[in-house]
DNA sequence: TTGAAAGCGATACCAG
DNA sequence: CTGGTATCGCTTTCAA
């Protein structure tokens, strides 16, 4: 490994002198930096950044905490993040929780332990101990939180258009189906679904997930079609949830959209490639991890700034999962 | 921050007592452990990766290159990968390549500026210089080379699979989708469909595709239509292809499997969502994922080792896009 | 404009 | 069994 000491000798200066030309601060002589330069080349040297961090208490690093990276919706978060980091000469210490607190704590302790600057988390847990005493800049994605800066996608107004979108469109019998009580998002988009159905004169009903797990889906759809075998409008959790439905509709012979309408959530990318292609409520992933990353280091750069959070719009994708217009 | 020297002080001992306990090595009196153990319980103390990192020259951390997270095969490999590294006690650095030199080498870089103590890569250029001088334990994952030791699932075998079943369920014009050239597992699994085709009686045609990108799939599909509207058997380049492709045949009105049998490539998780669900080749994504992190670990213990691959067998996975048997 | 040296938080060697 | 101390590679005073 070459080092600082290398290039210093070879460049006939102090390490003194090579850590300046390195981080471009206080003065060095011409002559001097073209030879220091030339040295690093040379030995194709570049600075161990661990003994950066340890001097500096603090690395280019970031902690990304994710429920599930298995999960499609997460993918997409977590390139926002990497990219926008990326850009900004950070990197990512990644890690899934599965929603689990051991796991959490685990991940959180070691990214610490590995002076990480800052920590993106997807957590149903900020108000545990362990975040209230974390002295880091942190934001959340994909959750809330009035003590924190936080990305996150309107699930209520989520939640209202897709139940707005299905009435409209004639649904007569809606079957709302309520993702699990322990995620936030989920909760926020079921109540906004909720308040809409509420208001309207269809009949609905409830069915509960208590997971966003792939292979329960199609047990979940199966489950709804025994259930509620009269539904002729369905919200689902998720697009997940809303793709298995379009199975087991399928199977069942049901005419989709005549007979039944079905509108998704999160417009991961495999939606479109459902047939018929899902309808579905969009929230922007990529652009959320992106957002997350750059308020981020924003805050890594101040972090005394008072908090801002950014609400990111829903947005109706209208497929062929619905009917064109209401055609009751 | 707490630090080895608060615990010292704390406890009454140098701090060299207190590094002893913590690593459980050399003579330590069993009043002395206590109390030292005390000390650490009462500060809430963790160790600072990064100053033991600086001085053994080798953190926790392994860095992990992946193509693209965003596609549905690579989550996997990576939840496989974090799970075993983590049962280990190692964390992931994380790396999205987009299959761009100049990414890839960047990541490298900040990895061995970060101090990781190996590396698993899905890359196409192992062969290249940066890799060939590095000096870090390395795996490849999905991808072989002679020079390293490598997880990698059977692509010709599982491209002969694949082409043998849509022979054996009897389609006479087979078309083949080609995944890009520039992806070696795909230029594999292509040449064992090849293999196949060659020594059956039936025709076929290839379609190339230059990219995985999931918002070419339907474009894909579209165009082999258009190419090939007579194809009574398309293998697919993977199953996201393949779902795009079953996508684009129902909207022609094709029936599946009687006019068109489809069979895919990895079995992501989604495959047995879409309707039909997906006949595919199965990858065992997780699993390699695992033993990647295995190998890699094992070899990080002893580097000189000889360096031994791990072959993973495939597995066909029939679900509804073919026929349940031959009906000629 | 430059260099010497202290220090970041841990480990491990050498004495005692 | 325990403590003092050099060391890991880098940054940043402080003096010159």
């Amino acid at each position: 490994m070459v080092t600082i000491k290398d290039v210093a000798k070879h460049a006939g200066v102090s390490v003194a002198t090579v850590s300046r030309v390195l981080n471009n601060n206080g003065y060095v002589g011409t002559e001097t930096r073209k030879n220091v330069m030339a040295a690093i080349e040379e030995l194709n040297y570049s600075p161990n950044e661990v003994a950066r961090s340890l001097y500096k208490r603090g690395s280019r690093l970031i902690g990304l905490l994710l429920p599930d990276i298995t999960n499609p919706f997460f993918p997409q978060l977590a390139r926002g993040v990497e990219d926008e980091a990326g850009r900004q000469g950070f990197r990512l210490l990644l890690g899934n929780s599965d929603e689990d607190i051991e796991k959490e704590m685990d991940y959180i302790q070691t990214f610490v332990q590995n002076n990480v600057v800052g920590m993106i988390t997807a957590t149903n847990h900020v108000d545990y101990d362990m975040y209230q005493s974390l002295d880091l800049p942190l934001v959340l994605l994909d959750r809330t939180s009035s003590s924190y800066p936080a990305v996150y996608a309107d699930g209520r107004e989520g939640g209202r258009l897709a139940a707005e979108t299905l009435i409209k469109k004639g649904a007569q019998r809606v079957t709302l189906v309520k993702g699990p009580a322990h995620v936030k998002p989920a909760v926020d988009r079921y109540r906004g679904a909720m308040e809409v159905l509420g208001e309207a004169d269809v009949d609905f009903s409830v069915m509960s997930t208590t997971s966003y797990a792939f292979e329960e889906a199609l047990n979940w759809a199966e489950e709804l079609f025994q259930k509620f075998p009269e539904t002729d409008g369905i919200i689902a959790s998720n697009d997940i949830v809303g793709i298995a439905i379009i199975h087991e509709a399928l199977k069942r012979g049901k005419n989709i959209p005549e007979e039944l309408q079905i509108i998704g959530y999160d417009d991961i990318p495999q939606s479109r490639l459902s047939y018929p292609p899902l309808t579905t409520i969009r929230q922007p992933a990529y652009e959320m991890g992106r957002k997350a990353a750059e308020l981020l280091i924003q805050r890594i750069g101040q972090p005394q700034q008072e908090h801002r959070s950014i609400q990111m719009p829903v947005e109706l994708i209208e497929r062929h999962t619905t009917r064109k217009d209401d055609q009751e």
